[in-house]
DNA sequence: ATTAATGCAAAATCTTTGCACTTTC
DNA sequence: GAAAGTGCAAAGATTTTGCATTAAT
């Protein structure tokens, strides 16, 4: 492989920072690198920070943090409060819900047209519906 | 008022608590006409420990966490995670959703039949669905 | 050069725990 | 008196912040 020859995953993940109003730097890119270069996935701040590490980036936890918060802030993330004390970042920005496994902590999406959400209350006088969060929890069947 | 007279809120979370199995301590019975003697609430357990101080109760702010969670435990309480590193402690444990003011960081209910769910998937191989949870998101209007 | 971002450690939150003491049954 | 519950302070866990250093434009 020719140094030269551009690297594709990188340049997008580039534009993807530029474009959302984000200096590219080292970790940024890194860090939107592990998240959206697969299939969309579900994360902690912890979790993500482990990943850093193991692939051999230099990131703090805080930096952690305030990117996957900054990644939220312009639309590249979504936030999902299931758990108390601890905060799960989406790569799925798109309208969908989702399942809880209470029993190992973990998320997974719900496919949007397998909830079907009919009639809505009004939002009260002075607020505005941000967004519909559906959690549907499972718990394990001991059957 | 004569002290023989049988203290009618005292005696009723007193049953309350031994219905649940749970012994009527005092700490307990207090917390429990704080939370039960009014309309539904939703409230933090530094709210709780607050007002019981301002009510001249004695408790400490680690049994109020307990006795909330010993309440989820026992069907009580129904716990509400809409933000993250706080817990919302709901007295209404019936099927029911959440308007979640962002801008007071305040709950409410919303009434049943105002929300329809239709068509849920099916729990994933091995899990049963525990509970669904609606949260409507409310911002700030500033139209 | 200028401006923004990072790292670190420290602090801030919120919650749980260990254990001696107290209360309920 | 036995068993359960409480208080306190300390520890845990997660997340945020302040500020000097480093990197991006």
């Amino acid at each position: 492989m020719r140094s030269e020859v551009v690297n594709r995953p990188f340049a997008q993940a580039q534009e993807q920072l530029r474009t959302a109003g984000l200096r590219p730097t080292r970790q940024r890119l890194g860090l939107a690198r592990l998240l959206f270069e697969r299939e969309h996935r579900h994360v902690t701040a912890e979790a993500l920070h482990g990943e850093a590490l193991d692939a051999d980036m230099r990131v703090s936890l805080a930096t952690v943090y305030n990117t996957l918060h900054q990644f939220v802030r312009v639309g590249l993330l979504r936030e999902v409060v299931v758990s108390p004390g601890r905060s799960y970042f989406d790569t799925n920005t798109g309208d969908h819900h989702h399942f809880f496994f209470e029993g190992s902590g973990t998320l997974a999406d719900i496919p949007t047209d397998s909830v079907e959400l009919r009639r809505l209350p009004a939002a009260p006088g002075g607020t505005r519906i941000g967004r519909v969060d559906v959690v549907i929890r499972l718990e394990d069947d001991s059957q």
